[in-house]
This record gives structure tokens, C-alpha cells and sequence, in this order.
DNA sequence: AAAGGTACCAACCGCAGCCAA
DNA sequence: TTTGGCTGCGGTTGGTACCTT
């Protein structure tokens, strides 16, 4: 009867979970996929009970989550959705893709609740945009499940509502393109089944979800009961909305117009004017600005703040230096040796993993590629921590090849690749757009961008530099991301978007999983000492004598393969090297590798005139493969 | 500088529904 | 049909960092 526990109640831990207990639950994730959660700490050999691993992976690993900084859109879908669905987390959580029901509990809990019941103290202040408002009423049909006057507050504010005065939205789109993203990491990277046809993105990419938009969806019966007042709104406009935006909760997942039509042939439920204002990013921030829930913070990484300012990332203990640089180049992590050595440390180990992705900002009409290599020095081994029967067990399936890494890969992983993932995730969480593509085609011409890509400066620049090379979809913007390590086989993951805005959805996700999966791959399965060559070496590369190697291309495409080239000689003179393993790395020059561009020289200059002792010398610079085009 | 208070958030707890054995 | 594990969900807690006095 019945199935057997899922793991024994004694010896299990509790609390925190540390980074290499992370690497461990995400790289077995990777192999594996998500799911079977009994199984997780039986074949790695966590001491974690199953749900304990679904809570971390669902909560924190899992690819695609934006973690903090929540914006006046988000806070504004937030407010308006608690006040519909009342603390139904997972429900409200499951229109803002990226972020966990227990991250938009703790917020609410935290902020949005104090705010909103400030702002009751100031009702009168109340924006007109809701005291001329005259939305039904019919919002106080039960399915209002919270009680508790915020609540009731901001359910009274969203009755008054003004949908018909908003325009149609690109959000929901978005979540039909990141089903799209979702269906080819499935494919890609998962060895389980594709997934069946309702799903939707739950911020997640694996994640099977119920379709949110149901029978029982209160966003759904609210208009359903509110029918006699819908003459109010804009029901042409209500006809007229994408496909793809109909397709939003659960509906979604198809590649193409025939995907689409046959969506839009089955069942779906019409499409409610509270979802239209809803998703409406405008009226979203209409309704964050007239709630005044913004507490001013400032995104670090969001370069639309209009700053200049190199951003020091937070120091990571024994790890390298980090710094941002907005509008310039977000990605690239200036490292510091010296600072990052510990001479006491027995065991060092330099992963030299290849992080690349083209990016193109919006701003400062620079078209940047970024290629970031984090170099690691001195990252000590914790025996204690790790036994050689955890690491063991976290590679159960065999790789027996690798067995000889095992203990030194996870007791260096410590807290640094872990710090690395939050470091990136941070950068990732709020980058700009990636390459956009500049055709329209007629299936498209009637969409409703937006965004207008075919003003934008970036479309301009896009003709000249990239249209001879790259797959051209008509009238969608284009993100190919190259996967480090795999770069030579060249598995482009291209993603198509309708808008600015669902590039930068999409691409926010598949950084996270272009990240995990460089953890995943190159960390584990690759050598985790890798010798960096000093100027006195054998080079790397036939292409220099001296160490310093230079890729020498006239667009990114050239020299994306040559870095990728590179990078691999160098994994591979690791491999082959048995003293490159377990020695102690003394002190190593870097490599530079820069790109045989006069137009790319600038960014070290940028980091020398910084003044930031972490960047200033560059002979600490590890890599900067950086083009700037156009303009 | 130290102590106390507060804010934040990751993680746990417990419940309910589902479903496999 | 029954049993009990799995999963999803919302509420709560405990640890840590920050702030105030």
C-alpha cells in the first residue's frame, strides 16, 4: 500500500542551503529534470528531505526567477491582483513569470501591505484616474477571497478601474514566447518528454502548471458577471487582441501562425477587459504611481537610471572582484588576482568557464557583445563539508572519468559559485535588449508593437552589422545566445519576441539557464584547475607567441568562434595537463585576449580611468572581447 | 560602541487535493 | 476502495542585516 517514504525523517537538514548543496540539487536537475522529487536526495545524496528540494529549486534555483527589485509594474499587477484574488500567491504568481509566489508573499508582506495601508490613511490622495473611473461593480462576487481591509481597499480601487482607456498590451505575448523558450529548453536541454500541450510558463522551465485562466478564474467570471457592463469597453479592441495574448495562461506553447490558429480554434475563454488593463504595462504603472508604492529604490542594474557609475558588485570572500559597468558592458566582470589569492590556501583552482552573449542596449547607442571569463583563484577545499561520498553520490550516474574531480569540484564550488549565480543573476535580472532583428514581415505588420523596433537606432545598426549573418525572422526581433562550451557545435537558441519587453523576459530566463547549464557542464564535466598561461608559456593558440592571444575578426561573428576556439585549447591544455590539476596555482598573469579592433580598445581604458583598484590594472583583466558597432 | 528594535527573506510547517500502489 | 506519499499552496518562523537610540 501506498509508496514508500520519501526519505527518512531522521538526518535530515534543515536550514539554509549552502552553495554546494545548490550545485548539487542543480546540476542533478539539469541531468535529470525537475520532478520526481522523492528521488532527489536518494540519488544525490542531499540530506535534504524531497520537499525541501522541490522548495529550493521551485523558490531559488530554478532558472528564469527574477529575485528582488521589484518594479512599479510588477508592484502595480501586484496590488491590483491581491486585490482580486485576495493571498492566492501562486495564482498571482503566476502572471508575473519570473518571480515565485513566496517571493511576492514575502514582498507583500514586507512592502506593498505597509504601503497600501499608509496610503489608506491618504485616500483623498487618490488619482483621479480612479475617482473619475465608473467600472462596475461587480467585483464583490466571492471569488474577492481576501477580507482584510487592504484588501477591500484595493478591491474598491480596481471596481473602479479604467480598462477601456488602456491600450492593449505586449505583456501576455510574452508569456506565449517564453513558452516558446520553454518548450526548446525542454528540448534542448532535458532528457524528458516534451511537454503536453497545456502548459504555461510558471517561471520556470520545466515546471507543469494548471492553466491559471480557468472556468473558476475569478478574472474570467468577473467579466462574466460584470457582462452587462462591458458595453463600457472598448469590445472592439477586446476582438482585436493577439492571438498570442489569448493564449496566455495555459493556452499557449505553439511555435507559428498554425499553432496559433489552432489554439485559437479550441476553447478559449474570451479574453476579460480586467486582463487587458491588467497586463496593460501602462496602466500598471498608472496604477503603481497613483498608489505611490514605489519606494524609490533604484536598481543597480538598470541602466535607464541614467547613471555612468561603474557598479562594484558585492565582494564575494576569496573570489574575484566584480564590477558592472552600465551602458558600456554589463557582463563583463573585471577580475583581480591578487586580491582574489590566499598563499595559505593548499588547494586552489581556477575555473576558467566562458560566458558569452550578445547583448545590444538601447541606450547610449552602443552595441556591445559581452564575453566574460570569471577566474577564480584560491578557492579552498572543504573536506569538512563535503565528503568525497556526497560528491560521489551527486554524480551517480556515472561519469567515472570524472570521479577524480568529484571532491576537489564540490569542495571548490564553497560558496563562490553560488555567490556567482546570485552575482549574475543580479546583472542578468536587469539587462537590456540583445540583438534585434529588423524586418517586418505582413503576417506581422498589423501587430501591435509596443515597441517601435523600426525606429529604434538599434534597428538601424542591426542592418548593417548583422543582417548578412544572422537567420532573419521578419517582423520580430531576434536573440541568439551562445552556450559556453558548446559554441563550436554552435547550438544557437534563438528566440523570438513581438517586443523590447519579451526580449528582456526571454532573455533573463535563458541567461539563468545558459549559466546553470555553464555550472552544470563545464564546471562538472570539465577539468576544475585549469592553468592559465603566463606571458612566458606555451600560448594557448597558434594565434600568438606571447601569451596574449588576439582575436582578430571584423564582427562578433568572427571572433565568437575564435574566443570559443581559444577557450576550448584551453580546457582542453587542462585536461591533458595533469600538473595543471592539483597543484597550487601560484601567482598566474592573465591572459588578455583582446580583440584585434581598435573600436574595442576602449573598454580598458574605461576601467583604468575608473580608478576602481579592482579594475585599474590591466594586466587583471582577464578577458574583454568586446565590439562596439555603428554610430 | 553596544544594545535593542525593525525589516527582510529563505525556509519550514501544516493542510488539502491528487493519485499511485 | 483504501491507504498514504506527492505536490501545491498559504501561513509562519527563525536567522541575519540594518537601523535607531
Amino acid at each position: 500500500m501506498g509508496r514508500p517514504p520519501c526519505c527518512d525523517k531522521e538526518g535530515i537538514k534543515k536550514g539554509p542551503w549552502t552553495p554546494e548543496e545548490d550545485i548539487i540539487l542543480v546540476s542533478y536537475i539539469q541531468e535529470h529534470g525537475p520532478g520526481n522529487w522523492r528521488s532527489v536526495p536518494i540519488n544525490t545524496g542531499l540530506m535534504r528531505c524531497s520537499k525541501s528540494c522541490r522548495l529550493r529549486w521551485t523558490n531559488y534555483l530554478r532558472p528564469g526567477i527574477k529575485r528582488g527589485n521589484f518594479t512599479a509594474h510588477e508592484e502595480g499587477i501586484i496590488v491590483h491582483l491581491q486585490s482580486l484574488l485576495g493571498n492566492r500567491w501562486a495564482a498571482i504568481a503566476s502572471y508575473l513569470p519570473q518571480r515565485t509566489d513566496n517571493d511576492i508573499k514575502n514582498y507583500w508582506n514586507t512592502h506593498l501591505k505597509k504601503k497600501l495601508a499608509a496610503n489608506s490613511n491618504s485616500s483623498s490622495n487618490r488619482h483621479p484616474i480612479f475617482a473619475d473611473a465608473t467600472f462596475p461593480s461587480a467585483a464583490t462576487g466571492s471569488h474577492t477571497a481576501s477580507s482584510n481591509s487592504d484588501v477591500n481597499q484595493m478591491a474598491a480601487i480596481a471596481r473602479r478601474s479604467p480598462f477601456a482607456d488602456c491600450p492593449s498590451s505586449s505583456y501576455a505575448s510574452s508569456m506565449d514566447n517564453i513558452s516558446k523558450l520553454l518548450d526548446g529548453f525542454m528540448k534542448t536541454n532535458s532528457p524528458s518528454p516534451p511537454p503536453p500541450p497545456l502548459h504555461h510558463y510558471d517561471g520556470g522551465c520545466y515546471d507543469d502548471v494548471k492553466p491559471t485562466v480557468d472556468v473558476g478564474n475569478p478574472l474570467l467570471s468577473f467579466d462574466c458577471m460584470s457582462g452587462a457592463d462591458l458595453d463600457c469597453f472598448d469590445v472592439h479592441q477586446q476582438q482585436q487582441q493577439p492571438a498570442s495574448f489569448m493564449e496566455y495562461g495555459g493556452y499557449g506553447g505553439g511555435y507559428g501562425d498554425e499553432s496559433k490558429q489552432q489554439l485559437m480554434n479550441q476553447a478559449t475563454p474570451p479574453l476579460s477587459s480586467i486582463e487587458k488593463w491588467l497586463f496593460d504595462e501602462a496602466a500598471a504603472e498608472q496604477v503603481a504611481d497613483l498608489m505611490d508604492l514605489s519606494d524609490g529604490r533604484q536598481n543597480p542594474f538598470d541602466s535607464s537610471n541614467g547613471s555612468d557609475e561603474i557598479i562594484e558588485l558585492p565582494h564575494v570572500p576569496d573570489s574575484a572582484p566584480s564590477c558592472l559597468l552600465p551602458r558600456i558592458n554589463l557582463f563583463d566582470l573585471a577580475v583581480n588576482q591578487n586580491m582574489a589569492h590566499d598563499n595559505a590556501l593548499q588547494e586552489t583552482w581556477t575555473p576558467l568557464s566562458y560566458f558569452s552573449a550578445r547583448r545590444h542596449r538601447n541606450y547610449g547607442n552602443l552595441y556591445v557583445r559581452h564575453s566574460t571569463i570569471l577566474h577564480h583563484n584560491s578557492f579552498k577545499l572543504e573536506k569538512d563539508e563535503i565528503s568525497e561520498n556526497d560528491a560521489h553520490n551527486s554524480q551517480s550516474d556515472g561519469d567515472a572519468k570524472q570521479e577524480g574531480n568529484t571532491s576537489k569540484l564540490f569542495g571548490s564550488l564553497e560558496a563562490h559559485i553560488g555567490e556567482e549565480i546570485k552575482i549574475l543573476g543580479a546583472a542578468i535580472s536587469d539587462v537590456g535588449v540583445l540583438e534585434v532583428n529588423s524586418g517586418k514581415d505582413s503576417g506581422n505588420q498589423n501587430a501591435d508593437f509596443s515597441y517601435d523596433i523600426s525606429s529604434s537606432p538599434i534597428q538601424k545598426s542591426r542592418q548593417s552589422t548583422f543582417e548578412a549573418k544572422d537567420a532573419v525572422h521578419a517582423g520580430i526581433e531576434q536573440l541568439t545566445l551562445c552556450s559556453p562550451y558548446k559554441v563550436n557545435n554552435f547550438e544557437a537558441h534563438i528566440v523570438e519576441a513581438d517586443s523590447i519587453y519579451e526580449f528582456n523576459s526571454l532573455f533573463k530566463c535563458r541567461m539563468e539557464e545558459v549559466l546553470v547549464q555553464s555550472i552544470s557542464e563545464s564546471s562538472i564535466s570539465q577539468p576544475l584547475t585549469v592553468k592559465l598561461e603566463d606571458e612566458s608559456s606555451e600560448p594557448l593558440s597558434s594565434d600568438s607567441g606571447t601569451g596574449t592571444h588576439f582575436i582578430d575578426g571584423s564582427s562578433v561573428e568572427d571572433s565568437d568562434p575564435q574566443f570559443a576556439q581559444l577557450n576550448d585549447e584551453a580546457l582542453v591544455c587542462a585536461t591533458s595537463n595533469a600538473t595543471c590539476r592539483n597543484e597550487s596555482i601560484e601567482e598566474k598573469s592573465s591572459e588578455a585576449l583582446l580583440v584585434g579592433n581598435k573600436d574595442y580598445s576602449e573598454l580598458p581604458n574605461e576601467l583604468l580611468k575608473s580608478g576602481d583598484p579592482q579594475t585599474a590594472d590591466i594586466s587583471e583583466i582577464q578577458v574583454q572581447v568586446i565590439e562596439a558597432t555603428g554610430h
